[in-house]
DNA sequence: ATGGTAGCCCTGCTA
């Protein structure tokens, strides 16, 4: 079984291309961020046709989860929406989608943006992830597999930005960030794919200005973590950094983990 | 100090 997550940065400006991947990479669940879209604009005929189901929260222009499955999609909740006093209309995105596919809780996670080490935005930003922190504290132990998977909005140590003197004084690698993000894994995950992609300098992803992608100035901000359940399964994983290049690419590129089948099952030799 | 690009509710704001 494959288990993917891609910030697509919009569905519906790329839903041929997202569609066009699933078919080629064989995705069984796709965990998605920023689709960008209201629930009634989502292009749900194009992955219908596909075979997958949907299962979309969005609101506005911004962020918007999505997770499609092949393989079942059940008990879909929502959680973490966005601070609500905020924009006109009033900014209500959820920013977590979980759903259990095939025996597999599925969280789809978009951490808020901190815009700024400064900006209000980055003590909301902090007082979610502690929030987050507490619900994957629940997860962490439970006998179900659980991937948090999605855009975390934060590069956990130094290598995994192509410049610290660059981004000093910028959000995405601050101390207090690091922590929030230390906080969950300590909580009982572990970044299942960085076994499979050791840096430094691996990335998923770059900037759209400044021809980040060709210069291989990027950052490592998103992320599978898995609870103990979950990463017993993990077999495999990889970035797709092709997936960045050409015209009409994401600014992220997508991170596909290949997991075993669970133990006891069927398919095990007799 | 600015701009570079891509997306949206598109001539301004967010990432």
């Amino acid at each position: 079984m494959r288990i993917a997550t891609w910030n697509v940065n919009s569905i519906r400006s790329r839903a041929e291309r997202v569609g066009a991947w699933l078919e080629r990479t064989g995705v069984d669940v796709l965990a998605i961020q920023e689709t960008k879209a209201r629930d009634d604009q989502f292009p749900h005929l194009t992955f219908a046709a596909l075979g997958y189901d949907v299962a979309h929260v969005g609101y506005s222009q911004w962020n918007g989860v999505a997770i499609l499955s092949r393989v079942g999609i059940d008990d879909v909740a929502t959680g973490f929406d966005g601070m609500p006093s905020w924009g006109d209309p009033p900014s209500a995105e959820a920013r977590v989608l979980s759903a259990t596919c095939a025996g597999i809780r599925v969280h789809s996670v978009y951490v808020p943006n901190g815009r700024g080490l400064d900006d209000p935005h980055m003590a909301y930003k902090l007082q979610w992830l502690a929030r987050l922190r507490d619900a994957a504290q629940a997860w962490s132990a439970a006998p179900l597999p659980h991937a948090l998977m999605g855009d975390w909005n934060i590069a956990p140590e130094d290598e995994d930005v192509w410049s610290m003197e660059y981004y000093i004084d910028k959000s995405h690698v601050s101390p207090p960030e690091r922590a929030a993000f230390r906080a969950i894994v300590d909580a009982g995950f572990v970044d299942v794919v960085r076994p499979h992609a050791p840096g430094p300098g691996v990335y998923t992803y770059w900037d759209y200005t400044q021809l980040r992608f060709p210069k291989k100035q990027g950052m490592r901000i998103d992320f599978v973590l898995g609870n103990h359940a979950f990463a017993e399964r993990v077999v495999g994983a990889a970035i797709d950094r092709e997936e960045r290049k050409g015209k009409g690419a994401s600014d992220h590129a997508p991170i596909v983990v290949e997991l075993a089948d669970p133990l006891g099952s069927r398919s095990s030799p007799t």
